[in-house]
DNA sequence: GTTGGGCTAATGTCCTGACAACCGTAGCAA
DNA sequence: TTGCTACGGTTGTCAGGACATTAGCCCAAC
C-alpha cells in the first residue's frame, strides 16, 4: 500500500560547504522523514531519478541512502526499492545514553563526587583498560542523585595522561562530557550488567536496604583508535533505574 | 612503533564467484588478522598500493577496508593510515548473543518448554511489537538450564503468521534458530534490562530462594523491513547469569 | 487454473579517473 | 633553539559509466 508516486522531498544542496554532499543529503532526508514529510512506509525516489534531480552522481546518492539504511532509517530490497522505515527501529545508539539517559526525563540529574585521588591501576583496572599495571589513574567515587533520590554509586578509573580531572568539573558536568570536551570520542565500549543483593555497606551508602535488588555494571569505554579510556564499575537501585538500548545485528 | 614495512597478506580471490569482491577481499583480511599474521597495530598495506597488488579497483579495496572498520576490525586515520585495531575491540555484536552464549560456554544449554499456545496478543505485547492487539500470536513459557541448573525463566510471544512453532522444534533447536531457518532474518532489537527480587512463584520455578537477586529484560526483536517477529520477557537468576555485549557509538 | 517465460524497474557490483583534505616530517629561516 | 613552510604519503570525496542480479508483474502456453 506505499504510495505510487513518491513523495519528492525538499534537498537543499550547499557545493560551497566542507560538509560532504552525501552527508547533506543524508541529513536533508533524515529531517524530511523525522517531520513526517516522508512518512513510514512510503517509498523513497529511486536511486536514479533522486541523483538527475539534485544534479548529482549516483553513487554519492548511493552512498547518502547507505548511510541512513545503515542507521535504520531506510529499508532497501533489491530489485524493489527503497522504503522509510518504522519509527520503533529508528533510533540511534548512543553510547553516552546508558549514562545520562536522565538527562532526558523530566528529572534533574545531580553527582556527588565522594572521592578522587591518583592510584596505581589495580590489576583488574589495568587489564580492562590494556595498560600496565600500577600505572596512574584517577579513581573516582559519585554517587547519583535524581530529585534528591540517591541512584547509583559509581566507581570509576581514567588514566591520567588521557585528562585532567577535578571535583568541581566533575559535578558540573558529568564524566563523558569532560572526555568529550577533552577531544575525546568513544568509539565502543564493552559492558557487563548483572544483578546482586545489596549488602549493608550497599544499602547504607544508596539509602536503600540490605538485600534489595541492585543492577551492576561494569563497563570498560574504548576510543576510535582502540585505547582503553575509562573503566567503570556501577550498581543501581533497581526499583528506580533500568537499561534501554537497541542492539543492531552484525 | 608500527612496522615500517607492512605485511602483506595472502589473499586469494575468485573473480568467477558469485561472492562480492569487496566482501572476498574482507574475509582474506579477516582470517589475516583473526590468525596473526596481521598483528594487532600494525599497518595495512594503502588503499593504492592494495588495489594495485589484487589488480582490482581502489573503491572495491576501499570497500572492504570500509566493512572491517565497521566491524571494529581496523581503524583508519586520514592522512595517516590504516592500523589493525587490538583484539578486544574485535568482537562483533551478535543479536543471538544474549540468548545462546550459553553454547559458547563449556556448558550444556537445555530448554524445557512448560507451555506454547496460540493466544490473541495482549495488549503490552502488541504494542512492542506492532501489530493490532488480539492478533494471534504464539505464548511460550520455557525454562533454560545449563547442567541441570536452573538458569532463567523466558516468556516469549511470536506472531503465528511468521512461522509455525511446535514444542519439539524449541525443545531441539532453540527460538533463535528457528527464526533463522524461516528465513527471517534479525536485523536490530530493542532491550529493557532490570533487576528485581524473586517472588516465591519466581523461587519456585528457578529452584531458588525467595528474596534472591533476579536479572530482568524484556525484549523486542525486529527484522530488516522493520516488521516486529518477537517479543521476550525474561527473568535470570542474577547469581549465574550475566549480561556481556558491545555498544558501537552512533 | 497453473506454470513458465519474458519484460521492467530497481538495487548491487565494479571500473577509471580526478581532486581535496589531512598528518607527519624534514628542512629551512628567524 | 624555535617556529614556520613545503612536501610526500594517505585517506576522503565525487563524477560518470557499464553490467549483473533480483523482485514483481503481465501474459502466453499448457
Amino acid at each position: 500500500m506505499s504510495s505510487a508516486h513518491p513523495a519528492l522531498p525538499a534537498i537543499s544542496i550547499d557545493r560551497a560547504s566542507p560538509i560532504p554532499l552525501y552527508y547533506q543529503i543524508a541529513q536533508s532526508l533524515e529531517r524530511a522523514i523525522e517531520s513526517g514529510e516522508l512518512p513510514a512506509g512510503s517509498r523513497l525516489e529511486n536511486e536514479i531519478a533522486l541523483a538527475q534531480r539534485l544534479g548529482m552522481s549516483r553513487p554519492t546518492v548511493r552512498r547518502a541512502i547507505a548511510y541512513l539504511v545503515d542507521r535504520g532509517m531506510l529499508v532497501r530490497k533489491r530489485g524493489v526499492g527503497t522504503q522509510i522505515a518504522s519509527p520503533k527501529v529508528r533510533r540511534p545508539i548512543e553510547l553516552t545514553s546508558l549514562y545520562d539517559d536522565l538527562s532526558q526525563d523530566h528529572r534533574q540529574p545531580y553527582s556527588r563526587v565522594l572521592g578522587l585521588e591518583e592510584i596505581p591501576a589495580p590489576d583488574a583496572v589495568a587489564h580492562a583498560l590494556g595498560i600496565d599495571e600500577g600505572q596512574p589513574v584517577y579513581a573516582v567515587e559519585r554517587i547519583r542523585y535524581a530529585d534528591d533520590e540517591s541512584l547509583a554509586v559509581m566507581h570509576n578509573f581514567v588514566p591520567v595522561n588521557i585528562l585532567e580531572l577535578t571535583v568541581e568539573a566533575l559535578e558540573r558536568t558529568g564524566l563523558y562530557r569532560l572526555l568529550g570536551d577533552a577531544g575525546i570520542r568513544l568509539h565502543m565500549a564493552s559492558q557487563v550488567i548483572g544483578a546482586r543483593s545489596a549488602t549493608g555497606t550497599d544499602a547504607r551508602l544508596l539509602g536503600a536496604n540490605r538485600g534489595d535488588a541492585l543492577l551492576t555494571m561494569q563497563r570498560t569505554a574504548f576510543d576510535q583508535s582502540g585505547r582503553g579510556v575509562e573503566y567503570g564499575d556501577h550498581f543501581y537501585r533497581a526499583s528506580a533505574y533500568s537499561f534501554e538500548f537497541l542492539l543492531m545485528a552484525r
